[in-house]
DNA sequence: TGTTCAGTCTGGACAGTGTTCAGATTGGAC
DNA sequence: GTCCAATCTGAACACTGTCCAGACTGAACA
């Protein structure tokens, strides 16, 4: 359609937002080079001058929405206890990722190397050198969280639809709970017993509650 | 090639066979329905007899992987303390799970629904009372500690070449090292200077120290 | 014994994917 | 004013998951 040669409007970020675009209204499996490159209206090879593979376009991607939900000023705050802070940090960037259902299973799949991770997880060690950590304790308890986090909402995105937006949780839980009633009690007992409680998984609660222990853990 | 109609030695579980070696040697990418069938001397669509789509594939290959790999018995071992019950099981699914690099991905990208995954949470349950949980209690620490196994092995696994044997902790170690010395250390100078401890996330290490937070937090 | 029928598998096709290559076009540097 | 690196296009390649119509089979039933 267009004729060759440099436009001046393409560039990694807008690249990036498009493919966020695509990623929430189409799904994991709708955000294709040929369909980002007609939302920019743009030849699918011309992405190629800014990521060398899909695989490198995932990382930015990845990479941006642990950036834009990361909430770093939050993290710093020395007027909130830190465990607090944590909390904050964590609530912020699981209801971030969550956001985008389709996303989360991404976030695994990329290793924590972008620019916004590295920026989140020295944050992170500042916040927990606050907490009165060494560094070395301080980086295992980095990672702990980090895995704790991304690990929760992988997990609970997978239950998601990922062309729409996430129901609310009550919603999610009745869904759970509904298939766990399913499973047969005799093979299963305590699953059954517990069938309410497992239900919760996917839900703010559990995922407190789970952070508590750990930083308890971490006495902090 | 061959004419239509029964042959008699196709399965779910030769599917799922050959499906986890393909994994094993060419990848995830390499796991295609093509490349299943013909390893099975089949049509591709003979395939769907058995699967209804490539994601129940996925699925069965996830549970046959937990299935595989969670030491059950020792988990319910009754002469052993629950804490170190827990760490075997924990070890034991990590090294499975890590021995296929390209399964790791999987793991977090389907639900824990199948049948091994369910008697695994069950088994579990099992041990967590045994360590004084009340139901309520042990259902969310069961969460907790499958959260934490499947995303730091996930995490871990993003790190490794799928089409190859994972190489040994020493030599992952040295390469997440010499990554890290690349990162800028005026601006992230905690990263930078905890280095040596990163390096060690993908690690033994590292993972058995996590699991021990949780398990302190958990007063197990 | 013959027929029916559900279950199995094939050939062939469809739309779509990531990626590559040669070539057209452009803007800035010398 | 000319070169050159960067940008983008058109067309193609090999491949993917999936679907349909139809060929074949074995066991159940008459």
């Amino acid at each position: 359609m267009a004729r060759p040669g440099p436009r001046g409007d393409l560039s990694d970020a807008a690249i990036v937002d498009a493919a966020l675009d695509l990623l929430d209204d189409r799904g994991p499996d709708g955000m294709s080079l040929r369909g980002i490159a007609t939302a920019l209206g743009v030849a699918p090879n011309a992405l190629y001058t800014y990521f060398p593979d899909k695989a490198a376009l995932l990382r930015a991607v990845v990479d941006r929405l642990i950036g834009t939900h990361a909430d770093l000023d939050a993290l710093a705050d020395p007027a909130v206890p830190v465990r607090r802070r944590i909390h904050r940090l964590a609530a912020g960037l699981r209801d971030g990722l969550i956001s985008h259902p389709g996303a989360a299973g991404l976030v695994l799949g990329a290793p924590m190397d972008g620019a916004q991770a590295l920026l989140l997880g020295e944050r992170l060690l500042d916040a927990l050198a606050d907490g009165g950590l060494e560094d070395d304790e301080a980086a295992r308890a980095c990672y702990l969280i980090i895995v704790y986090l991304l690990g929760f909402v992988a997990l609970e995105a997978v239950e998601l639809d990922p062309t729409a937006a996430a129901p609310p949780e009550e919603e999610r839980m009745l869904a759970r709970r509904k298939a766990f009633d399913a499973v047969p009690a005799d093979v299963y007992p305590r699953t059954a017993r517990t069938a309410a409680t497992m239900s919760a998984y996917v839900g703010t609660g559990q995922f407190t509650w789970g952070l508590d222990r750990i930083l308890d853990g971490l006495h902090l």
